[in-house]
DNA sequence: GCCAGTCCACTGGTCAGACCAGTTGATTTC
DNA sequence: GAAATCAACTGGTCTGACCAGTGGACTGGC
């Protein structure tokens, strides 16, 4: 009688708090507890699931560092269910760049990729109202330059415009991971952010090549749309890379 | 005297374990404590850190479902050191997809992208030693088609083949990004993958067309080493989307 | 009737101590 | 020398306790 060649695969032991990780992550991916739904007390679940206290809070140690939940003491309604996010996904970007796995030449290269493809997409499916969308963020955009202060407010419609490209591209997953990979990138050098002084120069150009990519959506120019996005993160990042890996962040640039 | 805008941020309490958690993610990420290193025992580290022992096990439970350290019970040695890997970027992926915040059809599109532009990378950036390694893989997974078992193994050829591709593109974020990808995509539709019926006619396909690639990154060809990607990815899984999201990955086909 | 202040039940965060099952390596036995 | 045994660990789990903080109920004055 002849012996399987690798008919079982090795068993590893399930932990309680997994079993209970699981159930509850089970049930907050499935939509039956929405993001601002609250889960039951520590003590509740204890009864629950049957399990010590400290199994439970390892189990919700495991959900809040995916960021699926937060908790907060003293708090009478339980922990609140936050939902999926991005910010895992930035988070595990970090790591691998904090841990030289990946450069921040790298970083910035992915980015180029994703919303270059973003764009081109979006120039090829976006609708009217897309259209309009993106529009009405970049007037809000112009409005808030005159403003000293609104530099913050200003980064976040930058980033809901980048979001409305990443919707009428009709692919979630690149706006998602774009703003991880954007998040990552802020995160490594948010120091050179903070320079107030060409704050103005800075936001002026930001809008101007926001009009060339929607111009370029607009038209549905999906070369040019793309082109539109590397240029951009390659004119404005080759500075801060090291320098080894500037040529290969040039190299990214040309696509044909 | 004027107040000021927003000058303090909100500052959110840290807990123990968290600080715990840093520190040792901290050596971790600046190779203080590489792969295959041990920590400390439990207990050890409850003095080290003069704290209970079920704040270190959360910071433990923290890095362990970071996929940075994985804890045996019994191990006199402690937890081992795993290192950054991909695993916790395909973890979040496959989160993702499960919620329905993004479809099956995204992600084959990201990997689209990702495959695509990781062969126009290589096709561009290629060495010699690329090339040669790249060859031996394809001849390797030629050598293990007789072998009736050797499945999981050309699997693993396979997937050693797609991370030279991305060492030649010299970014090895947009290998570990499509490895992610690929393994939320097979955690996804794993049922369909164990049809032995046809893995020999599956097999030759996949060897046919890594050739394919490895002839256009040969040839410097970068625009059909990126089509051949983005075709190929299509011609597989174009059945197992969801029919509303088809035309989709189709407009993902062509580039220009 | 309304609002401020007080108070208390309860939350999550932390700790200490205990037990168990499993691993490991030295010890004993053949 | 090889095999069985054992004891000192490990991580996983449970219990019970305490603390600082939260929020709602209660109470007082107006």
């Amino acid at each position: 009688m002849a012996t399987f060649d690798a008919p079982f695969t090795p068993v590893e032991p399930v932990r309680a708090y997994q079993r209970v990780a699981e159930q509850i992550e089970e049930r907050i991916l499935s939509g039956e507890l929405p993001p601002g739904s609250r889960l039951p007390g520590e003590r509740d679940l204890v009864s629950q699931f049957g399990v010590g206290r400290s199994t439970v809070r390892e189990a919700l140690r495991v959900l809040q560092s995916a960021g699926l939940i937060r908790s907060r003491p003293g708090d009478p309604l339980g922990a609140e269910v936050l939902g999926v996010s991005a910010d895992n996904l930035s988070q595990a970007l970090g790591r691998l760049t904090r841990s030289h796995l990946c450069s921040l030449g790298e970083l910035i290269q992915f980015r180029m990729v994703l919303e270059a493809e973003s764009n081109r997409l979006a120039a090829r499916l976006r609708t009217e109202d897309d259209l309009t969308r993106m529009a009405g963020l970049i007037e809000r955009m112009r409005s808030l330059t005159g403003a000293g202060a609104g530099l913050r407010e200003f980064s976040e419609t930058d980033a809901l415009f980048h979001q409305a490209v990443a919707e009428a591209s009709r692919n979630a997953l690149l706006g998602l991971c774009a703003r991880a990979v954007h998040d990552a990138v802020v995160e490594i050098i948010e120091h050179k952010i903070a320079n107030v002084a060409d704050a103005t120069a800075w936001m002026a150009r930001s809008i101007d090549h926001h009009e060339q990519v929607l111009a370029a959506i607009r038209a549905g120019d999906a070369p040019h749309a793309a082109q539109l996005a590397r240029r951009a993160l390659h004119a404005y990042y080759a500075d801060h890379v090291e320098p080894a890996s500037r040529p290969l962040l040039t190299a990214a640039l040309e696509e044909e």
